[in-house]
DNA sequence: CTTATTTGACCGGC
DNA sequence: GCCGGTCAAATAAG
């Protein structure tokens, strides 16, 4: 499509502002990396756009999608890292925000550790069709891979009052937190909400976005933090860090991975994180 | 009793 | 025919 190049020349522009950042930042000009912050969203929000545009009718059609096949989901995939070794192959890696009920377990060829499928709890009430599937790294246990597929349609996030009632699902995959965590005392919409600690790193990786479903009245997924997208991002952790901490946060913005140091997992809002993660899209859209 | 999970069977794509 | 994904009956948990 023709909107490739631009897409190419706003992530070549959103890459190279977070390289100058990073030099800012080592400046300590708090000023500075809070223009850069804003002019990374509007790349982010350009992008966003752009990738939300439906495709003209006169364009070309892929032929895979000329046949009366089922409509591609859109999809991407995490991996989160858990560093608690009391994390089991039932327990999950990272609460999300929503309510998964699981549907299935396979044993995946080639692989060490089944993989759990999952669909969200209002498939059948509000007919979200969001599903994920979580398995865990054959060369990491500690790192599971989060598959999501389609978008949230039922805009009930776990921390809204209605989830927050379903805390009697017993501890599984969608239930990562330790129970301290989960037995907040302010049972109203928390204004700030604490990592797990156990979560070390979050991996977010895009898989496939060109088959949105732009009709469904959703033209966007839900899809992770857009600072850390990478279109293209390699699926091996080998290269090395291009840090840039704030706020404790190690940021890596070639590979996307965004590394949370225990020490300061407790002190981390989310708000914080949507404030300098352009995690305000993750929810906006579902 | 209600709801969630488990797990073998089934289905469809390749 | 193989394999990944989903279904649905059985089972477990609250």
């Amino acid at each position: 499509m023709e909107l490739t190049p631009l897409i190419q020349e706003l992530n070549q522009g959103k890459h190279l502002a977070n390289q100058l950042r990073t030099h800012l930042h080592l400046s300590s000009s708090s000023h500075a990396v809070h223009l850069i912050h804003q002019i990374l969203r509007s790349y982010d929000n350009a992008l966003l756009s752009l990738e939300s545009t439906p495709v003209p009718t006169n364009a070309p059609v892929k032929n895979r999608d000329v046949s009366k096949k089922r409509k591609v989901m859109p999809k991407w995939s995490e991996r989160v890292k858990v560093a608690s070794a009391s994390a089991s192959a039932v327990e999950g890696p990272l609460h999300d925000g929503f309510s998964w009920r699981k549907y299935g377990q396979k044993d995946i060829l080639g692989s060490k550790f089944p993989r759990g499928y999952f669909r969200c709890s209002h498939r059948f009430t509000l007919g979200c069709k969001a599903t994920k599937q979580v398995q865990k790294s054959d060369t990491d246990p500690t790192i599971y891979e989060v598959t999501y597929k389609g978008t949230h349609t039922c805009n009930r996030p776990l921390h809204s009052k209605t989830q927050q009632q379903q805390h009697h699902q017993k501890p599984s995959l969608q239930h990562p937190m330790p129970p301290k965590q989960e037995q907040r005392p302010d049972d109203d919409e928390p204004s700030c909400q604490s990592f797990s600690p156990e979560v070390a790193a979050i991996h977010v990786k895009s898989e496939m976005f060109d088959d949105i479903d732009i009709d469904n009245g959703f033209c966007r997924p839900l899809r992770p933090p857009s600072l850390l997208f990478e279109s293209e991002v390699q699926d091996d952790d080998q290269s090395p860090f291009r840090e840039s901490e704030w706020f404790g946060l190690c940021c890596d913005f070639e590979t996307g991975v965004v590394s949370i140091p225990n020490s300061v997992t407790n002190n981390i809002c989310i708000e914080e994180l949507e404030e300098y993660c352009s995690f305000d899209n993750l929810e906006l859209f579902c």
